[in-house]
DNA sequence: TTCTTCACG
DNA sequence: ACGTACGTGAAGAAT
């Protein structure tokens, strides 16, 4: 096979790449713009993995003027300027292109295509293909036997071949013919003029008959087609300057050899840094090289005397990290492999329990739990583990408790920038340390044919068991540093840390649902849905998936022509406010609304919830997690008890399913009341706020007595439903427009409304300003207890991403305070249940709402304990209220 | 895997 | 001219 030449335009694309991600751009820590430095690279990659190609170039237009220029005053001079943002990132892509060693030209006076012309034509002569990579038509004048032109598409889509037959197919001509086409039709982006009153359809008839442009002209008076023949008349000179423009020059003069077309062998350090500076981490990640130091030393333990030296050393070193390894990832049902465990970098010990028996074989359990018991039970002997819950949850259920948790290097990764989306170890080993850890897929494989560690050999298990912990150790060291340059250390041990067990007790003690309950309600949904959906097919005339969104724009859009309100990407939107809408006009989109809650219902909740009971406790164990949100909120997943319904009457009855553990327990619930107003007036010092506050005064009523100026005792309940959505709205950083659509009112009158507060609540639109220009200053913004969020957004030059940080400036500190006081309420209930043997279990928190699991007995007691605890979380400017409620179920304890 | 929709605070 | 309130997780359809 002959050697191949991949020609990249690399203009064009870095424009593909940077306006692929225009909708979320990629920002770093400083906030700069690096879309297009990572889709370029990922194009280039994917092009050099799969075509391996012999030869490879980038070519870049430059900013000088070309010849076309010279020739034609108006060539390109319709093109915007390039955008800002986009300009910043060229020297970025050169500097990739010079790390990677990947060939790339410009010249100045000439344009890309020219010189991969030239290029080409060099390369054809020497007896070597040209693949040239554009999704530019005007490429397609070069292709020939030794020249192919490759379009790559969109990421996911399959590239495009074009050759001499598939040009002929696609577009009616050959590709010697494409300069004729263009001198023809023109060229709206490069402003090349054409003959107006041809265009494509014309242009390829024209080609078709009569071959070339001259022959075109010389035979204009035997043109059958009237309005073509008068358009070319007295159009030549246009057409034969667009034929020269069009025509790419593949005869420049190149100080290039076939040598200068190889790819260099890049140092994978030297593009490591280089992605570390533009902080792009799944390129870090892929060209990181795992490096094995020469002196660790990993061991495995297989007798009980090593046993007895181990645990003699854990005491004796007071401080240590630990991993497990396990059957599977959910810790409510995962059974232990094995633990590992690191006091000194590069040195680990792997205790297996479970496993495939080679040179090592497992411990007994039993001698396990008596050897190592009594260490990790010391509260003394402090702990460090990465996910410390995991490992802690699933040891509690092996018969090994943990105490002293000290270190969770997971949680310090959060709180070093909660933004992250992951904190897994591996990416933070990477990021934090630049160790590129054994894949966990070399050990057991992926997909259909992965293994469970307790299938893979103790001797495989052990060595990356030990990394874990060894990475974990070094990690823990260097991470302690960066919580201290950042004053998070506070926050981290006092809060973060004790909060780790707290839910791991939350986890354990899950909570318990009754499945007869939620059965028989799975029934009358389904005999409901039944009834809307044959009353919907009715109405529509047909029956389809009334599910997806695609079908029913269909019937909608199409059949009954009802008006598009909205556009969503890929097609038209179907959403609540979309179907209320269209409500006022057809009776169908009320049906479809009444249908998708009823379907909602019954496959996120009423369905799915009896299947997560647990075979042993019989009940169901959701997860509570620490490194999710962006504002130090939790979340709650599989499933998630942070949205169960409550703002319809019938999604409400899926609460009565929450039920305590026994007829002699009741569910109590207390909720903060209005958290994130009391913050707000903590915040900004308003005087008016606070007053209402301290006089325990209903702080919408006092609003819609403001906004719509009237005595308090004159607000109606609809002055004070506006009131709160305005209250809410302001929070939140609400413009006129979205207040407007809440209320149903009109965007002037919304307006007046956030004037009116304003100019009574003056220090609430102060903090927000101040809140916005600390951001603009420092960064990032904080909480109450010192938590900070980064946003890099809020100094862009683009306005939608600006205004959105500054809405986050605004909302974070209020929401993430309100996260830090029910964090600190949920750590002391916790402390005073354990220390007073109280049988009381904390089940569930909503954001502002904490739910118990207690024994009747125990109800007085439980009450006054809460009480005391969320009021007394912290000490602000305002009183803190909570409302609580007992029953035997979730709904009526609320 | 991504998009759309919808449940909660 | 454009888009429009913050923070989440899950299901189902389409790709």
């Amino acid at each position: 096979m002959a050697e191949r030449l991949y020609l990249i335009d690399g203009s064009a694309l870095a424009y593909r790449a940077f306006y692929a991600f225009i909708r979320n751009p990629l920002i770093n820590s400083r906030g700069e713009n690096v879309s297009a430095v990572f889709g370029f690279t990922k194009t280039l990659l994917n092009i050099i993995d799969r075509e391996a190609p012999d030869y490879f170039a980038v070519i870049f237009d430059t900013s000088a003027p070309t010849f076309r220029h010279e020739r034609y005053k108006e060539y390109k001079a319709q093109r915007a300027d390039m955008p800002e943002e986009m300009v910043e990132q060229l020297p970025r892509i050169y500097e990739m292109l010079e790390t990677l060693k990947v060939p790339n030209f410009s010249k100045p006076g000439f344009e890309a295509d020219d010189i991969m012309g030239t290029l080409a034509t060099m390369a054809s002569k020497k007896g070597i293909e040209t693949i040239l990579v554009s999704g530019d038509k005007d490429m397609l004048q070069l292709i020939s036997d030794k020249v192919k032109v490759l379009n790559p598409k969109r990421s996911g889509d399959e590239p495009e071949w074009l050759d001499a037959k598939s040009v002929k197919e696609k577009m009616g001509i050959r590709p010697d013919q494409i300069i004729d086409y263009l001198a023809l039709v023109g060229d709206s982006s490069d402003n090349i003029p054409g003959v107006s009153g041809i265009g494509p359809k014309g242009a390829v008839n024209l080609l078709q008959e009569y071959d070339r442009l001259d022959t075109i002209f010389k035979n204009i008076d035997s043109i059958a087609n009237k309005r073509a023949r008068t358009a070319l008349k007295g159009s030549d000179e246009s057409a034969f300057l667009s034929k020269e423009l069009a025509t790419i020059k593949c005869d420049m003069q190149l100080d290039v050899n076939l040598e200068d077309l190889k790819l260099g062998a890049y140092d994978s350090q030297d593009v490591v840094e280089f992605f570390q500076k533009v902080e792009i981490n799944s390129l870090i990640e892929r060209f990181s090289e795992r490096k094995v130091e020469p002196d660790i030393e990993y061991s495995v333990i297989d007798s009980a005397e090593a046993l007895e030296s181990l645990a003699k050393n854990l005491y004796a070193a007071k401080r240590f990290a630990f991993d497990t390894e396990t059957t599977q990832l959910h810790p409510m049902l995962a059974e232990l492999v094995g633990l590992s465990f690191s006091w000194i970098p590069g040195q680990a010990f792997y205790v297996p329990v479970k496993g495939i028996t080679g040179k090592y074989r497992p411990l007994e359990l039993e001698q396990v739990r008596q050897i190592l018991g009594p260490v990790l039970i010391d509260e003394h002997i402090k702990k460090c583990a990465h996910n410390a819950k995991y490992d802690m949850l699933v040891l509690d259920r092996t018969g090994l408790p943990v105490r002293g948790l000290d270190f969770d290097t997971m949680i310090a990764s959060y709180l070093i920038d909660p933004s992250a989306r992951q904190h897994n170890l591996d990416l933070v080993s990477l990021n934090v340390l630049g160790f590129k850890k054994i894949s966990i897929t070399s050990l057991i494989g992926s997909g259909k044919k992965q293994l469970t560690m307790d299938n893979v050999e103790i001797e495989k298990v052990a060595k990356y068991a030990c990394e874990d912990a060894d990475i974990t150790w070094r990690l823990c060291n260097e991470l302690q540093k960066q919580l201290e340059t950042l004053k998070l250390e506070k926050l981290f041990h006092q809060v973060e840390m004790p909060l780790v067990t707290v839910l791991m007790h939350m986890e354990k003690a899950g909570v318990r649902i009754d499945p007869d309950f939620l059965r028989q309600m799975s029934g009358k949904l389904e005999s409901a849905m039944a009834d809307v959906e044959k009353h919907i097919y009715e109405m529509a005339g047909e029956a389809f998936n009334i599910n997806s969104p695609k079908q029913l724009s269909v019937i909608l859009f199409e059949k009954l022509q009802l008006p598009i309100v909205r556009r969503t990407k890929t097609g038209y939107s179907t959403d609540v406010n979309v179907l209320e809408t269209l409500a006022e006009q057809h009776d169908l989109p009320k049906e479809i609304l009444n249908y998708r809650q009823l379907a909602k219902l019954k496959s996120t909740y009423v369905d799915a919830l009896p299947k997560l009971i647990h075979p042993d406790t019989h009940r169901v164990h959701s997860s509570f997690n620490q490194t999710i949100t962006a504002t130090g909120r939790l979340s709650s997943s599989e499933p998630n008890f942070q949205n169960i319904p409550i703002r319809t009457e019938m999604g409400r009855e899926i609460r009565r399913a929450f039920i305590p553990r026994d007829k002699d327990s009741v569910i109590l619930d207390a909720d903060y009341s209005q958290i994130e107003l009391r913050i707000m007036a903590h915040l900004s010092k308003d005087p008016q706020l606070l007053e209402a506050f301290k006089k325990d005064e209903d702080v919408h009523t006092l609003t819609a007595g403001i906004v719509f100026n009237v005595e308090p005792d004159q607000v109606t309940f609809d002055q004070r439903r506006k009131a709160k959505e305005v209250n809410f709205g302001i929070m939140y950083g609400m413009g006129a427009y979205g207040l407007s659509q809440r209320l149903g009112i009109t965007p002037e009158e919304a307006d007046a409304f956030i004037k009116t507060y304003f100019a009574n609540y003056g220090n609430v639109q102060n903090y927000m300003t101040e809140a916005v220009v600390f951001a603009r200053k420092e960064g990032y913004v904080t909480t109450l207890l010192g938590r900070r969020r980064y946003i890099p957004e809020i100094n862009s030059d683009n306005r939608r991403i600006r205004e959105f940080a500054e809405r986050t400036a605004i909302n974070t500190p209020i929401q993430g305070s309100a996260a830090d006081m029910i964090k600190l309420a949920m750590i002391h209930i916790d402390r005073d249940l354990h220390n007073r043997n109280l049988r009381t279990q904390l089940i569930l928190q909503v954001h502002d709402e904490l739910t118990f699991d207690v024994p009747r007995d125990e109800l007085p007691e439980i009450q006054s304990l809460v009480r005391e605890k969320m009021e007394g979380a912290m000490d602000l400017e305002v009183p803190l209220k909570i409302e609580m409620g007992s029953a035997d179920n979730w709904l009526d304890a609320h």
